[in-house]
DNA sequence: GCGACAG
DNA sequence: ATCTTGTCGC
């Protein structure tokens, strides 16, 4: 697929979050369930070898079989080590390099991370979606920042993720009894909307399959390549 | 100044 | 994200 820009930082952050606004008046955003959505997208990111280098993987998976139809992976040395807040701009360069290399467009792309839930209300997700001008969703297994009241053990049950006033997301029981997942807009589509498709997804287990298939990609292209 | 803090 | 095997609970 391809990028609108090569990297998160070739435009600031309130210029992002303009441009995104303007895309969300002009671009068909994901249709609420169950709609004519084909193809689901994962992203996820390997731990660094001994030599500095991560994998990145970009799957594909059909919906509603959640079959996957393509994987894709790339490799680099991050620029920096996580630093909370700026996750971005460490895993986008491996990630949209996996990216780029689909054949296949999806319809949106489930990230590991979050989107709007975001100090400065743009996460990974978010980034993500701008440069590739592709719906996204941010789901993350634990906060980076707001709070939510507690929420019913069985699943399906959300609650809005709050921060500073603002809803920025929601904590969505994907599975019976097991912690949340923080779920928030990344690109082109709404917090409900967001949490209909992960619920849509998750396969009776926490993660949503997207995400899963992705984890397992860049966890084999990274044991592959290195001992372990 | 202190603590919290996606992966 | 990692340190880490078997074990307990649904
Ligand atoms: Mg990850």
């Amino acid at each position: 697929m391809k990028l609108h820009h090569l990297h998160p930082w070739d435009i600031s952050t309130s210029q992002a979050r303009e441009l995104q606004k303007e895309l969300a008046g002009s671009v068909s955003t994901v249709p609420a369930l169950p709609d004519k959505v084909r193809y689901l997208a994962g992203l996820d990111i390997s731990p660094a070898d001994a030599s500095g280098v991560v994998r990145g993987a970009a799957v594909v998976l059909e919906y509603p079989s959640l079959e996957p139809v393509e994987v894709k992976t790339a490799g680099g040395k991050p620029p920096f080590p996580y630093i909370p807040g700026l996750l971005s701009f460490r895993e986008s360069p491996v990630l949209l390099e996996a990216l780029e290399q689909l054949e296949t467009h999806p319809d949106v792309i489930y990230i590991d991370g979050q989107g709007l839930a975001h100090p400065r209300r743009f996460g990974l997700a978010c980034h993500i979606g701008l440069l590739t001008r592709t719906p996204t969703i941010g789901c993350a297994k634990s906060i980076l920042v707001g709070s939510h009241h507690e929420l019913p053990p069985s699943a399906g049950a959300h609650s809005r993720l709050e921060h500073k006033g603002e809803e920025v997301g929601a904590a969505v029981r994907t599975r019976d009894k097991v912690r949340p997942m923080y779920v928030s807009p990344g690109h082109l589509i709404d917090i409900d909307t967001s949490i209909e498709w992960v619920l849509a997804s998750c396969r009776g287990r926490r993660m949503p399959e997207p995400t899963r298939k992705a984890h397992e990609a860049a966890d084999r292209a990274h044991r592959s390549q290195i001992g372990s």
